[in-house]
DNA sequence: TTGAAAGCGGTACCAG
DNA sequence: CTGGTACCGCTTTCAA
C-alpha cells in the first residue's frame, strides 16, 4: 500500500507555484475557484459591494440582486480564512470531550450544536480520549484557529491547558462538572452530590450492603467523583463500603461482568450495587442474569447517566437522570452571553468572562434519580 | 434571559476599531497575542525564519534554537487562517455522519482521526441527522474552509450537493455503502448483500417464518437496502416476506419493542426475527422477554452492526460485523493517498481523484455474520 | 448607497 | 541558510 513508505509525514508540503494556480481558466472543474472579484466584475460592481451583500448589510435591493445573481451562476463560495484573517474573527467554537462514542457526550455536543449553529458557528470537535495530555494537544492546534469561544469537559486539565486557555482571552465554559475555581465559566453539576442522593435512595429501600463498582483510572474524574459521593455517604449512613474499580475510560458494558463478579467474590452478601455507569449497570445485570440471580429480588443495580438502555432493558434500571443535552445547550447559551458581553461593550476585543463577573458563571444542572424496575 | 430577545442573531456583528487592536500593549491577558513578527524581533531573525522553524524546514540548529526559545517565550501560536490564506492551502478534513450519536458512525469518524490527525489534518465534523437537505447546508458551510478533502457517508445526496462537491475539486469519500457512481471513491460494502447472507444464515438454521423489523423512514439508505437484501434472499428462498417499518432514523433501542409487537400481532407464528440494527434487536429481546417468549427457543432473533450491546446482551445477540472504525481508517488512508498523488504529480491544483482513477477507486470492507445465541 | 485603498498574518519566491 | 518582497482573498475604514 502506498502509505507504508512514510504514514505520518505532513500532507502537502510540496507546492504549486504561485502563478500557476490560476494556470487552467478554462470552464472546468479543475478551473480555479471563483472568487469575490469575479462576482463583483460579473455584477458590475466593487468587492465591496458583494461583500456587504454577503453579510446583509444596507445595499440597494436592485444591486442586491444582481449581486446574488452573479453568485449562484458562478456558484462562489466565501473563503472563510480570509474573512477571518480580514476581520480578526473566525467563525469557530471548539469543543473537547473525553469521548465523542460515549452517548452522553455526543448528546452534549449536539446540544451544542445546536445553540451555537444558528449564530454562524462552526464547532471544532476534538476527542481527549480522557488523556490530559492530549487535551492539550488538543487545545494547542484548536487555538490555532482562534476560536471564538470554547467549551471543554471537567476541570481537571494540564497547568498548561490552563495558561493557553487564559491567554487565548475568549469565553471558556467548563463542563459537566462544578469546579472550585472556573477557569471562566461552568455548567455542571456535583457528581459527588448525584452519587450521595443514590445511596440515600437504596438506603431508603432498605438496602445495606451496598457496593459500588467503577474504573481503574484515575484520569476519570466524574467517575471519581462519584466514588468519593459513594464513600461519604456509605460513612453517613453506617454501612461499610465495598468497592471494585477494574478497566478504563470510557466504561462500556463490557465492564459490568467482571466488576460483578469481582464484588461478589469478595464480598458475597452484598444486596445491591450502584454503578459508575449505566453502561456498568447492564453488564452487571446480563451478569446478574448468566449466574441466576434476579434482579432486584437477590441484589439490586443502579446506574448513572439515564442512557437508553437504562429505560429499555428488563428489568428497567434504576439510575440518576442528567441532562446531557441541555448541558450542550446551556453551554452554548452562556458562550453567546459571553460573546454579545465582550462584543458590545467598549469592543476590548478578546476579554474573558471572568474579568467581568468573576461570580455568577456557574450554571447548576439538575439531575434526579429515576426509581425503575432494578432497584 | 438574555438571550430571548434576538435569539439568532449572528454574532459578532459590532467590531473593534482596526487601530485599536494593539490598543492595551501591557502585558495582561488582554494584550493583543504576539505575532510572527514579534517573534521574529525577539530573536533577532526574519519572519521567514521563524515560518520555517515552525514547518521543519532547513534552519541551522543554533538559530532554530534562538527561534524557538522566542516562541515558547512569547506563547506563540501561529494562526491558522494566515496560513491557509497565504498557502492557499487549509488544514481541513470535512467530514458528515447522519448521527454523531450512533456509535458506528462515531467509532468511524474515530477512524478518521486517528489517519488524519497524524499528518496534521483538522476534521470538521457535521451531524446530517439523516436529513439531505441539511447535509447540503453542512457541504456548504463547510466548503468556505476549503477543506483538503471530504468524507460523507451513504450514496445519496441532493443534486446541488453532488454539484458542490464536484466543483470542490478535492478527493471526496463516500462510506458505508458502495455506490454504482461514486463521486468520487467509496469505501464501504453492500448493505444489501450482507443482509441477503443473514438470512441465508437464519435459513440455515431452519428457520423459516422470518419477520424484518426496520424504520419507515426513506432516508435512511442503509436500512432500505438492508431490507432490500432481506426482500431478495426471502423470496430466493421461497419464503414469504413479513415486514414491520416503524419510526424514525437513527434506530434506536426503543425500536424493537413495539415493532416486535406489531410484527407477532399481524403474524404470530414468526419464528425469527431480522432486525436492521442491534439496537432494534436488544429492544426486541428484551419485549421477548416481557413477553415471556424465550430466546432462541420461542423465536430467533438477529440484528445488524455488532453493536456493544450485541456482545454484552444475555442472550448474545447473532448480528453482522462490520469495522466501522476501519471504514474511518481506511476513507483516511484513501484521502491521504489521492492527497499525496495531487499534490506530486504536475502541480495541479485541487484535482478530485476521479479525473485520475477512474476505477478502482472503491474499497470494500469486509463483513461476517457472527453467530451467537440469540439465533 | 457605493467604491478605493490599506492591511489582516502568514508563505512563496527569488536573490544573496 | 537567510532575508526582502509580493501577495493570498477578504473586511475595514474613510471618502464620495
Amino acid at each position: 500500500m502506498r502509505l507504508s513508505t512514510n504514514a505520518t509525514a505532513p500532507i502537502g508540503m510540496s507546492s504549486t507555484p504561485r502563478t500557476a494556480k490560476r494556470a487552467s481558466e478554462a470552464r472546468s472543474p479543475l478551473a480555479a475557484p471563483p472568487r469575490m472579484s469575479d462576482v463583483a466584475a460579473l455584477a458590475g460592481v466593487s468587492k465591496m459591494t458583494v461583500s456587504r451583500v454577503l453579510a446583509g448589510r444596507g445595499v440597494a435591493a436592485a444591486t442586491r440582486e444582481r449581486v446574488q445573481r452573479a453568485i449562484d451562476q458562478l456558484g462562489y463560495v466565501a473563503d472563510a480564512a480570509a474573512g477571518a484573517l480580514s476581520s480578526g474573527r473566525s467563525a469557530f467554537a471548539a469543543v473537547l470531550v473525553p469521548s465523542l462514542a460515549s452517548s452522553n457526550f455526543s448528546d452534549t455536543v449536539r446540544g451544542l450544536t445546536a445553540a451555537l449553529e444558528p449564530h454562524g458557528l462552526q464547532l471544532l470537535i476534538g476527542d481527549t480520549d480522557y488523556d490530559l495530555e492530549r487535551e492539550e494537544r488538543l487545545v494547542r492546534s484548536m487555538l490555532r484557529h482562534q476560536p471564538r469561544c470554547i467549551a471543554l469537559t471537567g476541570a481537571q486539565h494540564t497547568s498548561a491547558t490552563r495558561e493557553l486557555l487564559v491567554r487565548a482571552g475568549v469565553p471558556v465554559v467548563e463542563m459537566w462538572d462544578l469546579p472550585a475555581l472556573p477557569i471562566d465559566a461552568a455548567v455542571g453539576f456535583s457528581n459527588a452530590k448525584a452519587a450521595r442522593e443514590m445511596v440515600r435512595y437504596l438506603a431508603g429501600r432498605g438496602y445495606r450492603r451496598i457496593g459500588f463498582i467503577g474504573g481503574a483510572s484515575e484520569l476519570d474524574r466524574r467517575g471519581l467523583e462519584r466514588l468519593k459521593g459513594y464513600r461519604q455517604e456509605v460513612k453517613a449512613q453506617g454501612m461499610s463500603e465495598r468497592v471494585v474499580r477494574l478497566g478504563d475510560s470510557p466504561i462500556t458494558m463490557r465492564h459490568g461482568a467482571p466488576a460483578l463478579d469481582a464484588l461478589l467474590q469478595r464480598w458475597p452478601d452484598t444486596d445491591a450495587v450502584m454503578c459508575v455507569s449505566d453502561m456498568s449497570a447492564f453488564g452487571a445485570i446480563m451478569q446478574c442474569r448468566r449466574r441466576g440471580l434476579s434482579v432486584p429480588a437477590d441484589i439490586a443495580v443502579a446506574g448513572f447517566g439515564n442512557f437508553e438502555v437504562a429505560e429499555c432493558c428488563t428489568p428497567t434500571i434504576t439510575t440518576i437522570s442528567v441532562d446531557a443535552y441541555g448541558i450542550g445547550t446551556r453551554t452554548g447559551e452562556t458562550l453567546l452571553a459571553a460573546l454579545r458581553e465582550n462584543d458590545g461593550a467598549n469592543g476590548m476585543p478578546r476579554r474573558a468572562m471572568s474579568t467581568r463577573t468573576p461570580a455568577r458563571n456557574s450554571v447548576k444542572i439538575d439531575y434526579t434519580v429515576i426509581a425503575r424496575e432494578s432497584a
